[in-house]
DNA sequence: AATGAATGAGAATTCATTCAT
DNA sequence: GATGAATGAATTCTCATTCAT
């Protein structure tokens, strides 16, 4: 199940030792996100994660402090991951319209092509102490700030009606996207069915906030 | 497992020890709920529910047989109740736009008004492992179907645009009320909060599937 | 499995009652032996004897102070009326060979009819505390007692060698009789099975193996 | 589940850390053997053996499944290393006679030198589990079958008598050497009292208590 | 840097016993 | 006398984390 996966070529010196450690602490995040997925947070023990990611238990301890550490790298690599990639995205977009559907479709194509992903952050993640949970919902609140910024965008162009507050919209679209997934993610889970349920989801929002 | 309340002859004084008995069950289950709510359900320790239900740890276990089963049964009593409530009340409606409104009106009052079940079923309930998901499961695709069933017939009765699959819409719905709760459970949880997110939930829904 | 079994006519007033509880003792002891044989004496619950016995938990407490001396009252009785059968059969025999022979065939005769008691003596009896032990190994020395009596009497009589220390041939024959016993509760615990022992026994420690 | 020696080309180190890992294993069992015997199986800790043993409570789990299956190796432990002893003495023995004497001495002297042990086997391997019994009974009954092979050579060879049947033989001359060192060790336990009695019991199996 | 053996704190659950009815 | 609901003490085992090698 390990892919040792060390590349054939790569810089000589510092460079190829601090390579090598980013793609170790990166097959651990990987394993943890599979574990994690698999047996949910607690029933997870750190050796499994290790086994997976071909090192030894003690090894984990050198990339992450703890196990709850590796959850919060897990869901903030992630997260920055995604809003790379989102900010991209935004700039060659320029009306909120296209924004808001293109966030919809960009999580759920996200979230689809890494499944375990889609189970860490829709159950998993909730399986952590509240004192974890203090560290993740800033990261998330800054999500909701970008969506809610998109609708007030909307709403000063005049595309969309200026009778919803924002940040409501923004939790409530949060959460379509999250209660599709989590049932995709318990259920059959296919192929291309979080993409269809991106275009209903977009189709019902704008149509509910559009003008 | 437990015994229901026995009905008309019974020794004296049993109807009195059968209702005491389902008292003291109630009261196990309030506070099971507050300390789920306030800890997180691994957190929780039985014996810290005991002492806040006022019985020994002990005595639990004559009315749950686990930890587990206290969270089943907190959640599939809860279940029940609003469901109870929901059949009631949508005999008397009569388009489906009316019915959808007082679906989302109606979950998002009961959670309001009771504070600890927000947070137990917009989180604890994730952090139960798989078997017990098992459990529940099936009681939430029941809901699941209840609302796809007014989508479906809204859109045979001509309310509803017919572009849109209604098990889908269902989800997005869901998805967007536990969004909206648990993020008003996570967050300052203000009175009305809720009741002010079910008024926007509902237009944007049915501006959004409305023909 | 359990048998009321009031008798029809008894004695009026005191003794009646006093009679009615000595059943219901001897029912509960008889329940003991055979729940102690069945899962040993810590995994039987003081519940599983009450219900077999067909009386509420707390009613074994009139009859006995603890689960301890429920066993200590099971083995004292059964050794009881053990010894007053031997004494009176040892009345009518007069060589030490017929008694020691009598001996043997009448422990394994008793037990033989009383399948639980042989294994509550040969298992479950080692199964219980140190401090428990205490109480009953003097009645077991008693009976080491006897049986070497006997074995002395047999040296003094000039019908048995002297070279041999009573109380250590005492011993290896309750051992032989202990083990013989042992092999066949845990075994098929065929009918006549020690009977057959008895005998094999019995010739064994008189004449010994060899031609 | 554990794994043995590694033989002979191994990392350097590699032996030394077996035998360090099999020094730690022996010493868990001599402590357990000690608390065993001393408290009995269900009255001893865990904590105890591992106190003794000095090491932390999870390592004893490193090393044995259970505290079950402690009991379990220990008695496998004791058995395997009296057969070694017993098979290669058995081979400079030629009469039945020699290697019945033999054998009742061998377990009396192994005992008498292990005196935790002489309890071990006497009395807390009975205070186990059905299912434990499971495991060990097995063992036993190779040993009694060893027993009447011996007897049964010794009818082949005319040097006993034929009308007793070996089996029956081996379970009596079994519990007659239990139930010394059963009473040896719930006694004085002197020493050298085991010695005495095995001469004893000896000569009674060969040859009778009768004159 | 990596290893993995050792650590030891921590908690759900059982069940003998009590006592109000 | 009898009941059985309630009590609460008591213990095995797990597993995140450490640290000697």
């Amino acid at each position: 199940m390990e892919r040792p996966a060390r590349p054939a070529k790569s810089k000589p010196g510092a460079s190829t030792r601090a390579s090598a450690k980013a793609q170790k602490r990166a097959r651990i995040l990987q394993a943890a996100a599979e574990v994690f997925a698999e047996r949910g947070y607690h029933a997870t023990r750190v050796s499994e994660i290790a086994s997976l990611a071909g090192v030894a238990d003690g090894t984990i301890y050198l990339y992450f402090a703890s196990k709850d550490a590796l959850m919060v790298a897990l869901v903030e690599d992630a997260i920055g991951r995604f809003f790379e990639v989102l900010d991209e995205e935004m700039l060659s977009l320029h009306t909120a319209r296209e924004k808001l559907a293109r966030i919809v479709a960009l999580q759920l194509e996200l979230l689809e092509s890494h499944r375990a992903l889609a189970e860490v952050f829709t159950v998993n993640l909730r399986e952590t102490r509240r004192t974890l949970r203090t560290l993740i919902v800033p990261k998330f609140q800054q999500y909701l700030d970008r969506i809610a910024d998109v609708v007030a965008e909307g709403q000063r162009r005049g595309e969309f009606r200026t009778d919803l507050p924002p940040m409501l919209v923004a939790r409530a679209v949060f959460g379509a996207l999250d209660g599709v997934t989590l049932t995709w993610a318990l259920g059959r889970a296919d192929m291309g069915g979080l993409r269809r349920a991106a275009d209903v989801v977009a189709r019902v929002v704008l149509e509910g906030i559009g003008r």
